[in-house]
RNA sequence: GGGUGAUUAGCUCAGUUGUGGCGAGAGCAUCUGCCUUACAAGCAGAGGGUCAUAGGUUCGAAUCCUAUAUCACCCACCA
C-alpha cells in the first residue's frame, strides 16, 4: 500500500500551483473570461469553519469552469476597513480608538494589517482556493481608497447622496450611526409600567403605558385614537408629563391602536421607529435628552448623565414614590441591537450622509430578478428585504478608520466643497480647503464611508485592476445567505446607480455550518477549526464534506463526513496503484474488449451527469456522481473483472485493460479535481502528467464523451453482467464462501447469449469452472 | 402578523422543479461472512422506511393540488 504524507504533499503541491501560476488570469488569453467577484473575507487573525465551507464551494465552480476551457478571473481581497478592523486592533494591541488621534489609530491599523494580512491569506491559499492572488486588493488600500470616493462623488454630483440631519440608527457603544441592514433582534425582559400622566384642563389621570419611562423627559406629544370612544374627547387638550411637569398636547392619530396597551401612548423624541415617524407627521418640536454616548441630557436633574438603564430604574423608583404608577408587570419583548456591539439601538439627530434607495425600490427588484439566484429561492429574501425597506442607506460612519468622506463645508455659506478626481485618494482632514466665495477656511467633513459603501463596488475595484478589461456584469457572485441584505443588495444598487447594469450574471449562495442543528458560535464553545480538521484528515477531507451539500443548504459538521473524504483518498490512492503497477503505457487506442467498451459507455453517463450537475452549479450531484461511479462500477465491478486479463491476459486482452484503465482513472481525477485539488494533483503528477503533457490537472480539460454510442441492449448487457456477478457473490455470502471459491454456473438460454460477448470475464470474476446452459443455478464447489 | 425553506431507514441526506409509473436510494451505524496478489482504515452480503398528518386530482402520488402540524431562517411587531 502506498504511503504518503499529506502535509508533505500539499506544501509540496502548493508550491507547484505557485510556481507554474496555474491559477494565473491570462490577459492574453482569447478563450471566454469567466468572471467572478470574490467575497473579501474580514481580516480576523484565522480563517473560520463557515469561511472554508463557502470558499470550498465557490471553489469547486472556478475550478471546474477553468478545466471546462474558460479564463477564469478569480480575484482575492480582503476588507479590512471599518469597525471589525478596529475592534481587531483595540483588543490585539490593547488601545482605544476614541483616545488615540486620527492618524496615530490609522497608521497603527495599517501596520498591524500589514503584520497579520499575509498569514490570514495563507489560510485560502492553504485551503487550495483557486484565486489569482497577484489580483489583489484591501477595502482600504490607496487604490480602492480613490475608486470609493470617485464613485461617491460620482453619486454625489448625481444628487444621489444626500446629507441630512436626520434621526437615524445610533449606537451607543461604538458611537456611530448604523444601517438598517446592521441590525439583529435580541429578546430582552423589561417592566411594561403604567403611569398616570394629567389632563391639564381637567386634572383627571391619563394612564399611559410604556416600556421606556426614562424618556418622559423627552416626551413630546401623546396619541389616542380617534375612534377610541373612551378617550377621543380629549383629542386637543393638553397633558401633564409626570415628574417633568411640562405640557404636551394630546393629539388624535389614527396609528395609536386601541387594543394596545392602554390605548394611550406617549410620543418621545425618540423611543423607536413609530416615534420618528410621529414627529415628523406632525411636525414636533422634539425634545432630544439622550447623547451620543448613551448617557441622558438632562441637565438640574438627578437624571443628568445616567445611562439609559440606569435612569430607567431611578425614574421607576421616583414615580413609585409619588405614587404615579397604577400597574407594572414583567414582558419580554423582541429589541433591535447593532449586530457588532449587541447594545439596543437608540434614535438620534445627527448629520449625516445618505445614498437615496426607497425611490428605487421597484428598479432593485426588477434588476434582481435578472439575476439568476441559486438556489432560485434566494431571490425572495432579497425582494422581501427591499420591500420592507423603510430607510435611505445611512453611508457614513463617525469612526476613525475608514474612507474619508472628500468633502469640506463652509460655515458661513453652508455650502459643501468636494474633492476632485485628480486630487483622491485624500482625507480633508489633512488638506486645507478656503471657500471661493467666502473666502474663508472651510471645515474638513471627519466622517467615514461605512465598510459597505467601499464593498458593495468590489466588481468595479477587481475590474479596476484590469485596467477595466474586466467588464461588469461579471459571470458569478459567490456569498452567504446572511449578506443578501447587505453585500448582494448593496453590490446591486452600486452596480444599477452607477453602471445601469446588473452587477453579475449568477449569484450563488451557500448556507452556514451548523453543530448538531445550532449555528456555531464562540460563546457556544462549539466552534471547530478548519486548520484542527486539515491538520487531522488534510484539506481534501474537509473540501470532500463541504461539497456533500447543495448550495443554500446549512451543513452540520460531521466528523464522519471528513472520514468519508480521508477514506476516499485511501481508496483512490490504492486503486492508482493498482492500475498502473502493471501498466504499460497505449499510445493508440487498442481494439477494445467488449466488456471495456461497456464500462466505458457507462463512464460516459457520469460525465454527462456530472458536467450538467456542474453547469447548474450543482456540485454536490456532481461530485457524488464521479465518487459513485468511480466506488461502485470502476472499483468495485470493473476492476475485479479486468483483473484476471491484466494478469493472464493475451497481449491484446492486456492492451484493451490497461487503456481503459488509464482512461478512466484520468476521468475520474479529472472530474474529482475541483472537488479534492491535492490528491488529484498527486496523482497526475505521478502518473500522468507524462503522457498528458499539461503542467497541473488544474488546467488539463474537462473529460469528454468516449467513443460509441450507448443504447438500450449495451445497458441491458452491463446490468446483466453485474446482475449475475452480484448473484454468484450473494450465494458465496450466504454459503460463507471465500470470493474465490469456484463455481459451476448455469444461466437461461437467453441470458446466455445476451451475456455473450462478455462470458470470458464473467468466468474469471465469478471464478467459474464453467458456465452451463439451463435453470438459473450457482453451484459452490 | 408577513416571507422563505425543511419534514424520506437509528443518524446525516439524495430523489420532488418543465417528463407522476413497474419492487423508494446512498453514506454512517447494526448484523453475517471473507486475509480475494490495489486496499482489513478493506471486500462481499443482509436486515431496516404507511416518504410529517389529513384530504383531493389520477388507472397510478415521496413527486401535482388544498389544508394542518412541527422545526429553522429572514422581516415586521417594540406605546
Amino acid at each position: 500500500m502506498p504511503e504518503i504524507d499529506i502535509k508533505e504533499m500539499e506544501k509540496k503541491l502548493r508550491d507547484l500551483w505557485e510556481r507554474e501560476g496555474i491559477y494565473r488570469f491570462d490577459r492574453k488569453s482569447k478563450q471566454k473570461i469567466y468572471s467572478i467577484d470574490t467575497p473579501p473575507p474580514t481580516v480576523s487573525g484565522k480563517m473560520h469553519i463557515g469561511h472554508a465551507f463557502s470558499y470550498s464551494q465557490q471553489d469547486f465552480i472556478a475550478r471546474y469552469k477553468r478545466m471546462a476551457g474558460f479564463n477564469v478571473f478569480y480575484p482575492f481581497g480582503t476588507d479590512d476597513n471599518g469597525l471589525p478592523t478596529e475592534k481587531l486592533i483595540e483588543k490585539t494591541k490593547n488601545v482605544k480608538s476614541k483616545s488615540m488621534s486620527r492618524e496615530e489609530f490609522i497608521s497603527l491599523c495599517l501596520k498591524t494589517l500589514k503584520e497579520i494580512t499575509p498569514e490570514f491569506i495563507q489560510d485560502w491559499k492553504n485551503l487550495g482556493v483557486s484565486c489569482d492572488y497577484s489580483i489583489y486588493y484591501s477595502t482600504i488600500d490607496k487604490n480602492t481608497q480613490r475608486l470609493s470616493q470617485k464613485y461617491f462623488l460620482h453619486l454625489y454630483k448625481k444628487g444621489k447622496i444626500y446629507k441630512k440631519e436626520f434621526p437615524t440608527i445610533w449606537d451607543t457603544e461604538f458611537q456611530t450611526p448604523v444601517a438598517q441592514a446592521e441590525l439583529e433582534d435580541k429578546t430582552q425582559d423589561t417592566l411594561f409600567t403604567t403611569l398616570k400622566f394629567k389632563v391639564k384642563e381637567t386634572n383627571q389621570d391619563l394612564l399611559i403605558a410604556t416600556t421606556r419611562p426614562e424618556l418622559l423627559g423627552a416626551c413630546v406629544a401623546v396619541f389616542i385614537n380617534p375612534k377610541d370612544k373612551r378617550y377621543n374627547k380629549l383629542i386637543g387638550k393638553k397633558a401633564i408629563v409626570p415628574i417633568f411637569n411640562h405640557e404636551v398636547p394630546i393629539l388624535g392619530d389614527e396609528s395609536a391602536e386601541i387594543e394596545k396597551g392602554t390605548g394611550i401612548l406617549m410620543i418621545c423624541s425618540y423611543g423607536d421607529k413609530y416615534d420618528v415617524d410621529a414627529i415628523s407627521r406632525h411636525k414636533l418640536k422634539p425634545r432630544v435628552i439622550l447623547n451620543k454616548d448613551g448617557t441622558l441630557n438632562l441637565p438640574n436633574t438627578q437624571y443628568n448623565h445616567l445611562r439609559v438603564k440606569q435612569a430607567r430604574s431611578k425614574i421607576l423608583e421616583d414615580l413609585k414614590s409619588h405614587n404615579l404608577i397604577t400597574d407594572q408587570k414583567k414582558i419580554s419583548h423582541i429589541v433591535n441591537v447593532y449586530e457588532k456591539s449587541g447594545v439596543e439601538i437608540e434614535f438620534l439627530p445627527t448629520e449625516q450622509w445618505f445614498i437615496k434607495i426607497l425611490d428605487k425600490k421597484p428598479l432593485l427588484i426588477s434588476s434582481g430578478k435578472k439575476i439568476k439566484w441559486h438556489p432560485e429561492h434566494m431571490f425572495k429574501r432579497y425582494e422581501n428585504w427591499i420591500k420592507g425597506l423603510d430607510w435611505d442607506w445611512s453611508i457614513s460612519r463617525e469612526r476613525h478608520f475608514g474612507i474619508p468622506i472628500p468633502v469640506w463645508h463652509c460655515r458661513k455659506c453652508n455650502t459643501i466643497i468636494h474633492a476632485e478626481e485628480k486630487e483622491l485618494p485624500i482625507d480633508p482632514t489633512s488638506t486645507k480647503k478656503v471657500c471661493k466665495t467666502c473666502k474663508i477656511a472651510t471645515e474638513p467633513e471627519t466622517k467615514v464611508l461605512d465598510t459597505w459603501a467601499t464593498s458593495s463596488i468590489t466588481p468595479q475595484i477587481s475590474s479596476h485592476i484590469m485596467n477595466n478589461t474586466i467588464k461588469i456584469p461579471y459571470s458569478l457572485r459567490p456569498q452567504a445567505h446572511d449578506i443578501i441584505r447587505t453585500w448582494a443588495f448593496y453590490t446591486i444598487t452600486r452596480s444599477i446607480l452607477h453602471e445601469k447594469s446588473i452587477p453579475w450574471n449568477d449569484i450563488i449562495i451557500s448556507g452556514f455550518v451548523t453543530m448538531q442543528g445550532e449555528k456555531m458560535s464562540k460563546s457556544k464553545g462549539n466552534v471547530i477549526s478548519p486548520q484542527e480538521i486539515t491538520e487531522k484528515y488534510g484539506v481534501d477531507s474537509l473540501r470532500y464534506w463541504a461539497s456533500s451539500s447543495k448550495l443554500g443548504e446549512d451543513l452540520d459538521y460531521q466528523e464522519k463526513e471528513i472520514l468519508a473524504g480521508k477514506k476516499f483518498i485511501t481508496k483512490i490512492l490504492n486503486a492508482t496503484n493498482f492500475v498502473f503497477m502493471n501498466l504499460q503505457h497505449q499510445n493508440k487506442i487498442p481494439k477494445l474488449h467488449p466488456t471495456d467498451e461497456l464500462f466505458l459507455l457507462q463512464l460516459n453517463k457520469t460525465i454527462k451527469e456530472a458536467t450538467e450537475a456542474f453547469n447548474q452549479y450543482n456540485y454536490s450531484k456532481a461530485k457524488s456522481e464521479a465518487d459513485n461511479f468511480f466506488w461502485k462500477i470502476f472499483a468495485d465491478n470493473y476492476m475485479e473483472i479486468v483483473k484476471y486479463r491484466v494478469y493472464n491476459g493475451t497481449e491484446e486482452e492486456k492492451a484493451s485493460a490497461y487503456y481503459t484503465l488509464y482512461q478512466a482513472l484520468l476521468t475520474i481525477i479529472k472530474m474529482m479535481a475541483p472537488i479534492t485539488p491535492y490528491i488529484t494533483e498527486h496523482l497526475y503528477q505521478e502518473h500522468f502528467k507524462k503522457y498528458e503533457g499539461k503542467k497541473s490537472i488544474h488546467i488539463e480539460s474537462w473529460p469528454t464523451l468516449f467513443k460509441g454510442k450507448s443504447s438500450k441492449s449495451e445497458d441491458e448487457l452491463w446490468n446483466k453482467l453485474i446482475e449475475v456477478i452480484t448473484l454468484v457473490r450473494q450465494e458465496k455470502s450466504k454459503a460463507q464462501k471465500s470470493m474465490k471459491a469456484e463455481t459451476i454456473l448455469t444461466l437461461p438460454k437467453k441470458d446466455l447469449s445476451l451475456l455473450k460477448p462478455v462470458l470470458d470475464d464473467l468466468q474469471h470474476v465469478t471464478n467459474s469452472t464453467q458456465i452451463k446452459e439451463g435453470k438459473l443455478s450457482v453451484e459452490l464447489l
